[in-house]
DNA sequence: AAGCGTCCTTGATCTAGGTCAAGAACCACG
DNA sequence: CGTGGTTCTTGACCTAGATCAAGGACGCTT
């Protein structure tokens, strides 16, 4: 008897485990910060019926390739991608890092494929969202449609920001804008805004930002020896913000 | 008699003149280019009722100013626009360019303000599109639903695609790609694709690439010396299109 | 725990493109 | 049809950040 008390907490747990990829977004985690924000109860199982939890992906493995058949949009349940688009000749530029919550592949749906390769930077599990299921979806439900409106427009917007990051802006105001934009996204999950660990490596930070990695290097150095942030490996704590922002205006 | 006969055009092309304002979609020239693309006869008519088209713009009016209201996006109908962002420290990005049958403003819909300023780059016109209407309409009319997921993106990719040039082409690779886009831009909207008036300064072209204005003036003087474009003032022509998509991949 | 590959750091040097300067061309306006 | 302002061109020079180089640290795998 007493050991089934200690046995059966132990049971449920490996149950949850195995059936971790049909939990409902109700029971998610993620749910304030997710798409189906603001749906109606009974609109939300209809919206969970069309998603599709998928396996987990590991570190530096596609989630879809460039070129592909578009169908889905994925959330990102945990972990985070980077999507990059290549040049012919090889080049290529990391557009967008995505962390749990955020939307991937929206840049694919005026087409009929995908328009650059989202790839995993850590293991990371996503939904899928068949996108004509979707777009059937949302026409019946207005607070649906809104919400990609909003997503949308939202990702359109932090792409101007980075355009004119990447115009406009010295190696450090682009690196320290990063870091501060990264320390906003970690807030509005939940975690700490001033101690975190970077989800990329800083091959992908330069590559992101336009510049090379030793410039990466030896700016996060200069950092460190101002005070403004402690930085070993990929953990940064932000030690002096308000210097920070008037660092990257 | 004969005189009425002569005048009857005239006073009818005054009329048109006078009520060019209230058009219908139907009957504008941008129609296969335009957001009502696809719709049903009588669901054109709804659409129609919401538009409002406003009195045209002078050369560097403001449509809209950063952090002012959001209510509409807005259709350009004639001329041509630019969308800026600012620092705080007054540096200005150029983070789009709109033609005819572009639609300006979507950045601002996941928010209750405009996130750029819009500027007329010469005498245009535009349609606005009160975003209340339109958002209660395209959970009306699916076709319309459709055609602003594909417009945000469509502008989504753009962006990934500036961001690319941005981040990882050379000055000349960035101009090139820029006239390019252009040339495909004036063709899709049914204008020569070879030979065009460029609708921006070359001010205007350098900050958006995040180049010097020297820098442009260099470059193209060097593509006309190679025989690849002939450029007097704003008036370009592409010679050697197949060695200008060589030049930026 | 040794070995190998990737990532990171730091220093020395180089260069694409920026900045400065000065004149020319192109307007819009009275 | 000047004339004052903006825009454009061209040349001389400079610098932020790239590239090259070499060594160190940090994982992986077996």
């Amino acid at each position: 008897m007493m050991q089934n008390a200690a046995i059966i907490p132990l049971l449920k747990d490996v149950a949850r485990q195995e059936h971790q990829l049909q939990l409902t977004c109700e029971s998610c985690a993620l749910y304030s910060l997710c798409l189906p924000l603001g749906l109606h109860r009974n609109d939300l199982e209809t919206l969970d019926s069309i998603i599709k939890r998928s396996k987990p992906l590991t570190r530096g493995q596609a989630l879809y390739e460039m070129s592909e058949n578009f169908d889905s949009l994925y959330v990102v349940r945990s972990g985070a991608f980077k999507t990059t688009l290549s040049t012919e000749d090889g080049r290529e530029q990391i557009t967008g890092f995505y962390l749990p919550g955020d939307l991937i592949g929206m840049d694919a749906i005026h087409t009929g494929s995908y328009q650059a390769t989202a790839k995993a930077l850590s293991s990371s599990s996503v939904c899928a969202l068949p996108y004509s299921s979707l777009q059937e979806l949302s026409q019946a439900i207005p607070a649906l449609q809104q919400q990609i409106y909003n997503r949308l427009s939202k990702e359109l917007s932090n792409d101007k920001h980075l355009l004119m990051a990447l115009g406009q802006k010295t190696a450090m105001e682009k690196l320290v804008g990063f870091l501060l934009s990264l320390s906003r996204r970690f807030e509005e999950r939940g975690y700490a805004a001033n101690t975190f660990e970077l989800p990329m490596s800083r091959i992908d930070i330069a590559n992101h930002l336009g510049l090379a990695i030793e410039t990466i290097s030896r700016l996060l150095g200069q950092l460190v020896n101002d005070d403004l942030i402690a930085c070993q490996g990929k953990s940064i704590t932000l030690i002096d913000k308000p210097a920070l922002k008037k660092l990257c205006n």
